[in-house]
DNA sequence: TTACTAATGAAAATGATTTTCATTTTCTCT
DNA sequence: AGAGAAAATGAAAATCATTTTCATTAGTAA
């Protein structure tokens, strides 16, 4: 993520919220330097190595608040754990994910955008009319296993 | 669900089992007569009043027998908790979901089945060798406030 | 009916996330 | 710069869904 916008995502954050803190700071740094997807725990130990005071519990507060003001990305895993990705500038890099059923991993893709935002979009409008919902955000996910469980599945 | 269906399913299952047992037949029966999509904990409740002595673990390692069987179909739902459906008659029922980020209910829909198809069927292949994943099913999910949640979130 | 062993149930364990509450830190106002 | 108010934090306990363990029960094939 170039440096540039993550200086955006930061003055965007600081409005947004009473008081900005290393915390805060520490942990927007981290998702800015990954394209992955991280859980809770993964930013914790990250963390760790350099700020062994930061607690978990900020760190899941501090990536709640980060996704309620919509700069992060939520997504559920079936394997049980929610991890976190900061989202990218523009619209233009929607993406959505490969996410294996066994060790969580998410692979991002983008191909197929343009056909994807047309079915999304007229879909989008004829539900939330006839179902009377709110409709914030989609997914489409593909699961399965990924290279390296599919092989640990053969083995056992 | 029809009577027959549901039959069709329970001899499938006990074909593909080594012993058909009481829990694993009332839990069918359970998910063959609704529609929606049941938490183990509210499986395990309508259980109750009938069959007491039929235990949560058995819950749950049922319906992940079911969901291996690919008779049942898991979603993993933002608020924490994995529900269950039959799978319905057929590939023609094939649906997606509108999710409520708040109280965790889902509504079915199949809208645009054929365009989807189309979009997923194209993805799919293209996906699976790009990135050497195995996939085994997709989903295509909105995620939202249903009419209860956006009128209680309005009140707070 | 019997014997084998899969399946079950209760209780304990696990693991992710949330809550509580006393303490610390940020920020605003002097 | 300093003081005070309130937001934010961290540690520990609590919660909650799900899984594991293990002794007991109950399908099923002979």
């Amino acid at each position: 993520m170039p440096q540039r916008h993550q200086h955006q995502v930061r003055r965007r954050l600081r409005d947004n919220v009473s008081r900005w803190t290393q915390p805060r700071d520490v942990i927007l740094d981290i998702l800015a330097r990954t394209k992955k997807h991280l859980s809770a725990k993964e930013i914790y130990d990250t963390l760790y190595s350099t700020h062994p005071g930061i607690g978990l519990t900020t760190v899941y507060r501090t990536l709640e608040l980060f996704h309620r003001l919509g700069v992060v990305q939520k997504v559920t895993s079936p394997d049980g754990q929610s991890r976190y990705q900061l989202r990218s500038e523009g619209s233009q890099e929607h993406h959505h994910h490969l996410i294996c059923i066994r060790c969580g991993k998410i692979i991002d893709y983008q191909d197929f955008a343009e056909e994807e935002l047309k079915l999304v979009g007229k879909t989008e409008q004829v539900l939330s009319q006839k179902h009377n919902f709110l409709i914030l955000d989609h997914n489409i996910e593909f699961l399965g296993l990924c290279e390296k469980c599919r092989k640990e599945t053969q083995k056992s």
